[in-house]
DNA sequence: ATCGCAGTTTATAATGATTCTAAAAAAGTG
DNA sequence: CACTTTTTTAGAATCATTATAAACTGCGAT
């Protein structure tokens, strides 16, 4: 399996539900967005199997501590998550309640010229809401 | 009252729960960033009544509704508000767990090269992330 | 002013996403 | 295999938010 390695270097073990996580999380062509229950019901289908819910919110928060998945900062009754970690941002269709990526190359670059004092800047997210 | 011409403008009527949240969003020098249970306790305190949890749900979002109000868009347990309305943008302090403002001119010119067919941008909103 | 009604407020219940719990299962180690 | 630690799990608990339905209020019409 090509993710045990994966796991392991980061110090998670390899367990079948976290290898059946990564099969429909990362082996994939394309990147792609989801919600937890979006993520449950992608895994009973593909897998034909059913992990705990809990196990889902557990892999999935213990994916992103280790930055294989990244938030999406919106507001939504369910929280989006990223299977693309490089930095990027989001268009949000308000009527489809769709995102969309926006490569970084599709935004200017952003230049922040305010600084706090002390604290670094660890990442730079853009919101594009559409609307008809 | 100030608040009662603003209100019945745009629909709504000046009720006296209405009126004393106007009060404490908008009688102030500076525009501030605010969770519902926030507002709850401020209009208790300055008010030195309660209004119901209900109506304090309803009147925000009435007030969002009418472009008084913006959401936020951050991964937070609580639903962040900012009475600033104007197009500007965020820090959020992921220590503190506290918003700052950051003005369109702190801001490099944000140019979105992608299109979508058949939307319109509504509006364009950067969170960057700060860390020690 | 009073009436009547749509719009509001309210306390409380319901919902729903997420987290917690603690017992069972699995993984790693020698 | 025996033992320890991590992980999984079902179900309960939590907590922000929304729904409900009864009481109340603002306001125009009479």
């Amino acid at each position: 399996m090509k993710y045990v390695e994966k796991l392991r270097n980061s110090g998670l073990r390899p367990t079948k539900q976290r290898l059946q996580i990564c099969e429909v999380l990362f082996n994939t062509e394309k990147t792609f967005h989801f919600t937890i229950n979006e993520l449950e019901q992608k895994i009973k289908k593909q897998a034909n199997n059913k992990i705990s819910l809990a196990t889902v919110y557990n892999t999935v928060h213990a994916f992103e501590k280790k930055g294989y998945l990244k938030q999406i900062p919106i507001n939504s009754s369910e929280t989006y998550f990223d299977t693309n970690v490089t930095d990027h941002h989001h268009f949000y269709d308000l009527k489809e309640e769709k995102l969309i990526d926006l490569d970084n190359s599709d935004v200017g670059p952003i230049n922040i010229l305010k600084k706090i004092n002390g604290k670094k800047i660890k990442s730079v997210e853009v919101l594009v809401k559409l609307e008809d």
